[in-house]
DNA sequence: ATTATAATTTCGGCATTCCGAATTTTCAAG
DNA sequence: CTTGAAAATTCGGAATGCCGAAATTATAAT
């Protein structure tokens, strides 16, 4: 396939810089195993693009030894996470997705879209400060900034509000959704059993208890 | 390249079908060439693409002899273009796109939204009959039918009410829109050179003098 | 009917994206 | 140190989309 529109960007390449970047939050540098895994794709094909993003200057590439998104990769990633974002935004907002669709639908095209067609979603959707799921729509690198805090961090007793929650699993979400946790919201722990058991607490005014996935899977901030 | 997301049908093929259905209006069977020229590839290419095509029961190829859709093809073609027309509505209507500029942003994303996406822009766009250059919206192979009158066709002194304009030429789009001609729009002929020559109208208040491209690019209806 | 020319197809080739199997490198345990 | 397992890379190969040049077929003019 001739790629024709994007001069100098190929869709497949944005696709990795984000998930370099995500995977780096967690682990710098990032391993081609991890990307592979993050993609679902074969480790050898990931070798193989790698060497191109490597010569585009977007990402630092020592073979052996994992990678580093370069500040040109980092700007980059930072927009198709920002495009992302609106996307999901869009599907919510105007179009009546639920939450947990948001995020599979908009991967469907976001690539496609022109800088233009961002610019103008972005103005119609009057310029969201976060997505469906609570993580902010960037401008800049610094703004990709989430909350460290869980709601399985909490002890007993504390209470917290929910920023967002992880957006890759839509049946997790889907069952957030049932549970009444969304960004926002207001939650106080009850309850927690040790060895990653159970989490017992109070969303709004109904009891909960959810495990331990699930409650790593909110990004919190506590509250007094 | 991996086709993954849809399992019956490639993008390219969708965009075959669309191009063979707009030529077929014109001329049946479709030429080899003719459509080359029309997707801008070369017409070995066409060649290798028609017989993925015919193999998947979408068109009736006869090396040497041309192209007909097949009723499966047609309704394939037909839904694509439904969608162009939806994603260009949505362009002007909710972006603020001028209408010379919907048509190509359409092209570029278009044929990566599911359907349901489809269906909820079109509902979140009050299920519009026409597309922004004035063509229905089509349900169904019937549905896509254009008005068989050009502006050029009238002789002095006719009146008609311009339905649709030709989209595939921005520069002309943008053109016409300058001088007010826009589906809905009335236009009175007053003179007519011979040879294909200028055309006089009056567009509105204004007396325009038109090209005969331009005018052969303006659907209209008589008007009494 | 014959023949030239235009249209079409065939063929070989290039680029891309992916994979699995074989090889190389790393790194930590002995 | 050595060495063995895990991780990463290289290599060969498959599929796809595209092209230009060469061969084939159709057709319109003689």
């Amino acid at each position: 396939m001739k790629s024709s529109r994007q001069p100098s960007l190929l869709d497949q390449h944005c696709d990795y810089l984000k998930h370099i970047f995500r995977l780096q939050q967690a682990q710098s540098p990032v391993s081609t195993s991890a990307l592979a895994e993050s993609l679902k794709v074969a480790p050898s094909t990931v070798t193989d693009t790698l060497k191109k993003l490597s010569q585009k200057g977007l990402i630092n590439y020592t073979p052996y030894h994992g990678i580093t998104l370069t500040p040109k990769g980092e700007k980059l990633a930072v927009k198709a996470i920002r495009r992302h974002r609106i996307v999901e935004r869009f599907l919510t907002d105007m179009l009546g997705f639920e939450w947990h669709e948001a995020h599979e639908e908009a991967l469907r095209f976001e690539t496609q879209l022109s800088d233009e067609v961002e610019r103008r979603l972005f103005v119609a959707l009057n310029r969201p400060k976060v997505c469906p799921h609570g993580y902010p729509i960037p401008s800049k690198v610094e703004d990709v900034r989430v909350e460290e805090t869980t709601l399985y961090s909490l002890e007993p007793g504390e209470r917290a509000e929910v920023i967002s929650v992880k957006d890759d699993e839509p049946e997790l979400l889907q069952f957030m959704a049932s549970l009444g946790i969304k960004p926002g919201v207001k939650i106080k722990v009850v309850a927690k059993d040790p060895f990653k058991g159970p989490l017992q607490a109070v969303v709004g005014r109904n009891r909960r208890t959810v495990g331990w996935h699930l409650a790593n899977s909110i990004h919190v901030r506590k509250l007094d």
